[in-house]
DNA sequence: AAGTGTTTCAACCGCCTCCTG
DNA sequence: CCAGGAGGCGGTTGAAACACT
């Protein structure tokens, strides 16, 4: 196994740069400008080809985001990384030992296009740790965990929006300019990176050509406390509706899980609860999950293209600011927003049942 | 066609907070 | 309580792409 793992590093370069793989090229003599292709249209190319193997291109340099043991809760799925069915799932198909040593594919490297296609899904690569720590070990040294995570996030993640910025988008963008993690959390789809590029492209010289006077800002500033205030109300109130409805509608099924597990007198965890009740994996930034979820929420209501509604139901997910809530735990979150006055706690080692 | 200026945007940097052992 | 690490976040950089002459 190592005899071929090193002859796999003997093929690859030592180091990718994410930009520069055509730097070689550059402006050739008689040769036309003009004909470059951007990144994001190189990757789409490359995506519907089959490359050998070992031949390192765009698609199979990718990573996704690193998961190291100290992370309990998978940044993508919401589950605990431990308890994951797919990480067993992934670890079986890919080949590997969990030291990450192992060569893949019967000595051969395993290209990440190759692992998403047998895996069938981005989603479950969020668990594989050795497959990451040994491409970063052995092949693409100058790139860590946090490098690998921010280009997932901004750039390869399956749920990502691509075209413009439309102009609901764009309005939100100007009354909350300057805190684009918020933006980005209130724009599904979009990154906080894409919008502040977006923002200091299309507004950022206007704002300076016009003198920001103090009038003008303090007007911006109030104009933003009431849109966030506002947008509070709206998510309180639906939120209170939506707990009574769902409350209704999912008491009996709770009574009767915890039916179930006195009858079983196995300990019914949050995650137990979880996959009985959302069997798909919650992750709330696809647009497929939104859909989903507002659906559950909206019985009979269609989901809606871009409107207003958006901006309440992306509210949603910020809840966990108000609750002081783990940020990364979204699953959680959705549950508990679920049944409403209903949480689990723990007492003496026994997830119990309570209200609020 | 070639040169030059401008715009776009992926990636990096550094600071901060939170979590875990 | 503390140290170390991971991740979030806003600011910045600089190469690629584009526009214009």
């Amino acid at each position: 196994m190592e005899a071929e793992l090193i002859n796999a590093e003997l093929v690859l370069p030592t180091h990718f740069s994410f930009k520069r793989i055509q730097i070689y090229e550059k402006y050739p003599k008689g040769q036309p400008r003009g004909r470059w292709k951007h990144l994001k249209q190189i990757l789409q190319a490359e995506n519907y080809q089959n490359f050998p193997t070992d031949e390192p291109n765009y698609v199979n340099i990718e990573s996704p985001p690193s998961m190291h043991p100290p992370l309990r809760i998978c940044g993508i799925t919401g589950f605990e990384v431990c308890a994951s069915v797919e990480m067993c799932l992934v670890l079986e198909l890919a080949d590997l030992n969990l030291n990450g040593l192992k060569c893949l594919d019967g000595g051969r490297v395993l290209t990440f296009a190759q692992l998403k296609q047998r895996t069938g899904s981005c989603f479950l690569l969020g668990n594989v740790v050795p497959y990451v720590n040994y491409m970063s070990r052995h092949i693409w040294l100058k790139r860590n965990g946090k490098s690998c995570r921010l280009r997932w996030v901004n750039y390869l993640r399956p749920d990502l929006k691509s075209g413009q910025i439309t102009p609901h988008e764009e309005s939100i963008i100007v009354e909350l300019h300057a805190i684009w993690s918020t933006i980005a959390r209130n724009l599904p789809g979009r990154t906080d990176n894409e919008i502040k590029n977006y923002w200091r492209t299309h507004f950022k010289k206007k704002a300076k050509l016009s003198p920001d006077n103090s009038d003008k800002a303090r007007t911006r500033l109030l104009k933003r406390q009431q849109f966030q205030q506002q947008l509070q109300r709206q998510q309180q109130q639906i939120q209170h509706q939506q707990l009574l409805q769902l409350n209704q509608l999912d008491m009996k099924k709770i009574m009767s899980l915890l039916h179930d597990e006195n009858e079983d007198k196995a300990p019914c965890t949050p995650q137990m609860i979880r996959q009985e009740m959302v069997p798909h994996a919650i992750y709330p930034n696809t647009a497929e999950d939104h859909g989903l979820l507002y659906h559950m929420f909206n019985v009979n209501a269609a989901v809606p293209e871009a409107s207003s509604d958006d901006i309440i139901w992306d509210g949603l997910w910020d809840l966990e600011e108000f609750h002081g809530i783990n940020p990364g735990v979204k699953g959680s979150i959705v549950l508990e927003q679920l049944y409403g006055g209903l949480y689990y706690s723990l007492v003496g080692g026994q997830y119990q049942l309570a209200s609020f």
